[in-house]
RNA sequence: GGCUAGGUGGCAGAGUGGUUAUGCAGCGGACUGCAACUCCGUGUACGCCGGUUCGAUUCCGACCCUAGCCUCCA
């Protein structure tokens, strides 16, 4: 089967064909660094890891995410802060690589800075010139739409409506309302980098047309990045690209993630209700927070909530549980194979709640598994599953210990489990039962098993009773 | 107003022209000293109105509602 992804451009499901056989380029929309990345900025990070990770199982892949380190936000960021750019931005951009290591997004192959690529972009700039598909004015250069009949191809927007609907004061040296700039002119205390149209800085859509140009060449095969962005990012970076490259296709395919909501409203500043990836991570694992990214399609709404994040911790407790107390030989892993099941589901447009449910398949079956060896081979199976969809990765007994420090140690616990089972031996339940009660209060929930008693720091428990912290 | 997606059981969320999604929660049972975990069983779900069809949640049309974009934004 080949693997079908959804194009924006064509608007449905097609087959996936990599210009170059058994290669494939992938660019996708990467950070503005002036500020943490928040939840929402997390989910094309997760989505398009995941595709990379699907991607490579067949495919050599490139994958190139960029860095916005210069823009208009980062300038604003550093009068107010009065700290420099550069210090700004390596901030953030470590941050930023922080938390995305942390929701288990391997890093990208390449992962240039706008600024490194100045020169691309003004090379680039002067290819659209002498293609007079952009001009000089008043120390900016433009592009200029009208030289693009493709414009709007993308978006599936009428250039005339366009004009009717324009709600954006158009600036005077404008030709048409929809031209946007190339390069804008840099007052002295503002970056800038010396040009032919004087000291300046470049637009934001150059900054993706060139460095894609720069490190996967004239025609990618994925661009990919969120669904706010296909006007006008992506529609410019297209009409660029395709101007400059004599109309050479610029993606072949175009995917793009949902919008994702924080308790049914659109997070902004101003309502003062953006989630920091940074934040979050510090009550709840980075593996919850992925899992919970992908519980829907990529390509629909998400509302984010805390009963997303508590489903998220339930479900991953039960993949836990399913593995916890199997050894798995390193011959075992060698030789383990992701269920085809799970892997068409992938493959088949990023079914991720597809797949998550051969997951669970899997689980049930390793669950009701009696036979040693059969059991050892079905928790490989359930890593390799794991290591796909980049979940999975902790020891089950780190996982059900807490990533997050409990006010009972795991000396003291197991020191009451010690006199639990010496309770349960004589036969003193109450005394048993007294223990279990001190756990949960503590927030221990144990399992009684053959092999033992185990314990785990309980998802479940109510926060709000915890009460004395 | 224009464009693009959607409206599925208590919640989250896939999918399909006629047959079990899955997870959480609930109910019944097994296991357990009692629990928990796990397993087995269990839900007359597909916005509204028409149409096509032997049969539509699934296709077509109208309507209602929601979200995103049209301005920096993942």
């Amino acid at each position: 089967m080949t693997i079908q992804l959804h194009d924006t451009l064509r608007g449905k499901k097609v087959p996936f064909e990599p210009q170059k056989a058994g290669e494939v380029t992938m660019y996708l929309c990467g950070p503005t660094v002036y500020n943490y990345a928040h939840i929402g900025n997390a989910r094309p990070a997760v989505v398009f890891d995941l595709l990379a990770r699907v991607l490579r199982r067949r495919f050599k892949l490139t994958f190139a995410r960029n860095i916005t380190d210069v823009d208009d936000k980062i300038n604003a960021a550093s009068i107010e802060t009065g700290k420099p750019i550069d210090e700004i931005t390596a901030v953030y951009i470590k941050a930023y690589n922080d938390d995305m290591a942390a929701l288990g997004v391997q890093p990208p192959d390449v992962e240039p800075r706008a600024t490194q690529h100045i020169d691309v972009m003004i090379r680039m700039i002067e290819t659209l010139i002498e293609k007079g598909c952009a001009y000089v004015a008043e120390g900016h250069v433009l592009f200029d739409v009208s030289s693009h009949s493709q414009y709007g191809e993308l978006s599936k927007r009428d250039l005339r409506e366009m004009i009717a609907g324009s709600r954006v004061e158009v600036a005077p040296y404008k030709k048409a309302a929809q031209d946007f700039v190339l390069w804008k002119p840099s007052t002295p205390d503002l970056p800038g980098w010396d040009s032919p149209w004087g000291r300046g800085r470049p637009g934001w859509h150059i900054e993706c047309s060139a460095m894609a140009e720069k490190h996967l060449g004239e025609t990618i095969d994925i661009h990919a990045g969120g669904q706010d962005l296909v006007f006008p990012h992506h529609e410019n970076e297209c009409a660029q690209s395709r101007c400059a490259h004599d109309g050479a296709p610029f993606a072949r395919y175009w995917l793009h993630n949902g919008f994702l909501s924080l308790d049914q409203t659109k997070m902004s500043k101003s309502l003062g209700n953006v989630l920091l990836v940074h934040e979050l991570i510090e009550t709840v694992p980075g593996e919850v927070i992925r899992l919970a990214l992908l519980s829907a399609h990529y390509r629909q709404p998400l509302d984010w909530s805390s009963e997303t994040i508590q489903s998220a911790r339930r479900m991953l407790d039960r993949l836990y549980g399913a593995v916890r107390g199997i050894e798995v030989s390193a011959q075992a892993r060698a030789a383990a194979v992701v269920p085809q099941d799970l892997v068409d589901a992938l493959e088949d447009d990023l079914n991720t709640p597809k797949a998550m449910a051969e997951f669970f398949a899997l689980a049930r079956s390793l669950n009701k598994s009696n036979d040693r060896s059969e059991m050892e081979r079905l928790a490989a199976s359930m890593y390799a599953s794991g290591d796909l969809l980049g979940l999975l990765g902790s020891d089950p007994e780190q996982w059900f210990a807490g990533h997050v420090d409990g006010e009972m140690g795991a000396n003291e616990i197991e020191a009451l489990l010690a006199e639990r089972n010496k309770a349960k031996a004589e036969r003193d339940f109450q005394r048993a039962d007294a223990i279990r009660d001190q756990l949960k209060d503590a927030g221990i929930a144990i399992q009684d098993s053959r092999e033992g008693t185990s314990w785990r720091r309980d998802s479940n428990r109510d926060e709000e009773e915890g009460g004395d912290d």
